[in-house]
DNA sequence: GTTGCTTATCGTATATTTACGATATATACA
DNA sequence: TGTATATATCGTAAATATACGATAAGCAAC
């Protein structure tokens, strides 16, 4: 029954959510970094990076291409990975508004006292 | 052995991804956003506004809460809820150089030319 | 004290996540 | 063709997450 009610919910802040789950992760995180200092596209150089099998590893890489963070391609025998800035950006476009929204003090209540 | 390998990570991206994690669900974004207009601490007012029984936005607070997202206070037979707007800056100050990092062209290499 | 209201917690079922080893697949090279 | 290398997928186990109804706990008002 795990999210079946999502359908109720906005449709930015579902997609929102579903990067911000694609995020939550530090070896994740951690990979998306990788990639962006790189820039080239490595994958066994990823698994050596990280204290993670590289099946694990692999599986973090499919959340982050499911998520469109990262493209990937093959490349011969191995695999070719790189950030998907497109996304990146529409993630940034989302959440600025978001913590805009979040912390401005309500424009007429007392100016951003916090109530408890 | 789920995150058994956590402590591998910074610091910073491991408080970064909890944070992500916090906010990986449409509801509890939509927990801070009414938060966040109405300024005022309701609790029985987010189970009005949201799809989801009583019990289940409770565990959606409490999580938002030990992610240190809101604070809550009892107040009379009721509870009282309200942003942390702390957090949110912090949120906001680990998440920026991330983008930044991350949208970043890779100085030397082609500029932003994604490789695949 | 009892009643009524509000919210947290418990119990439970199901789904998802995380991790790993083992295996399959796909390419390059001898 | 066979062999080596790289990566994805499978199988599996354990932990978390999600949702709900039911119950407990807290306070207000009578």
């Amino acid at each position: 029954m795990a999210f079946a009610s999502n359908r109720e919910f906005p449709k930015k802040d579902i997609q929102l959510a579903s990067l911000f789950k694609a995020l939550s992760h530090p070896g994740r995180i951690a990979i998306l970094k990788v990639l962006a200092k790189k820039d080239s596209c490595i994958c066994g150089e990823l698994v050596a990076d990280l204290p993670l099998a590289q099946s694990t590893v692999s599986q973090h890489l499919k959340v982050l291409k499911d998520a469109h963070l990262i493209k990937g391609e093959v490349d011969g025998p191995r695999s070719c990975y790189c950030l998907n800035r497109t996304t990146i950006k529409q993630l940034e476009g989302l959440f600025k508004p978001l913590a805009a929204d979040l912390l401005n003090p309500t424009k007429k209540g007392d100016p951003g006292k916090d109530c408890c």
